[in-house]
DNA sequence: GGCCAGGTGTAAA
DNA sequence: TTTACACATGGC
């Protein structure tokens, strides 16, 4: 299994080219994107991006202050709008709480800071250590499922996340650059596909 | 017009 | 432990 996951990255990266993800101009705004993205459009999720923006809120001291139905009206196109808005809130301290030890920390404790939050999940969490600490874990989402299926024959349970991970981890060096490619040239081969 | 998207939390069996 | 359901908008 481990030569055909580094074969398939060879074959992906050789398709589509280097991708340059995750979209986001701070790492904080990963977070946001990471909160917002959660079983919706990324397109619908750079609505709200963009109306945070343009009325200057895209920061963590402007998310902590705003109230909450401005909020809730600010990030509406990206669904689920009024969990989310409380969400972002609690996603945000937790962010700050933890921007200031996370390099000392192990990314299993970080990981379960993360986890300890009301509203961040495994991907959530995962894409929050990979792309905005840029620490080496292995981001599972839909298109990966998919991909993994299709690629490897390999299906299990959507509950079982952390099987997913580890056949990714167990496969490939613990490379933040890596993994962070790998995952994102996985979703564009989702967004061209489709199954 | 219906289906579903880069999930998560909660309640009930 | 597993399953079912709520949460909501916008694009195709």
């Amino acid at each position: 299994m481990d030569k055909r996951v580094i074969a398939a990255y060879k074959k992906l990266l050789a398709q589509f080219g280097s991708q340059f993800w995750w979209p986001a101009d701070s790492d904080y705004e990963v977070v946001v994107g990471a909160i917002l993205t959660q079983n919706t459009n990324w397109r619908n999720v750079e609505k709200a991006i963009s109306n945070l923006r343009a009325a200057h809120k895209l920061n963590e001291k402007a998310i902590l202050e705003i109230g909450n139905s401005e909020l809730e009206t600010l990030i509406r196109p990206s669904g689920f709008y009024k969990q989310k808005a409380a969400r972002l809130k609690l996603a945000t301290r937790k962010w700050m709480e933890l921007s200031r030890r996370a390099d000392r920390m192990p990314i299993a404790d970080l990981r379960a800071e993360l986890l300890s939050v009301k509203g961040i999940g495994k991907e959530t969490a995962d894409s929050i250590i990979l792309y905005a600490f840029h620490k080496p874990i292995f981001v599972i989402d839909a298109y990966t499922r998919r991909f993994c299926k299709k690629f490897f024959d390999v299906e299990f349970r959507k509950q079982d996340y952390d099987e997913y991970r580890k056949l990714f981890e167990s496969a490939l060096p613990p490379d933040v650059a890596l993994f962070k490619e790998y995952h994102a040239l996985i979703v564009e081969w989702g967004k061209n596909n489709g199954n």
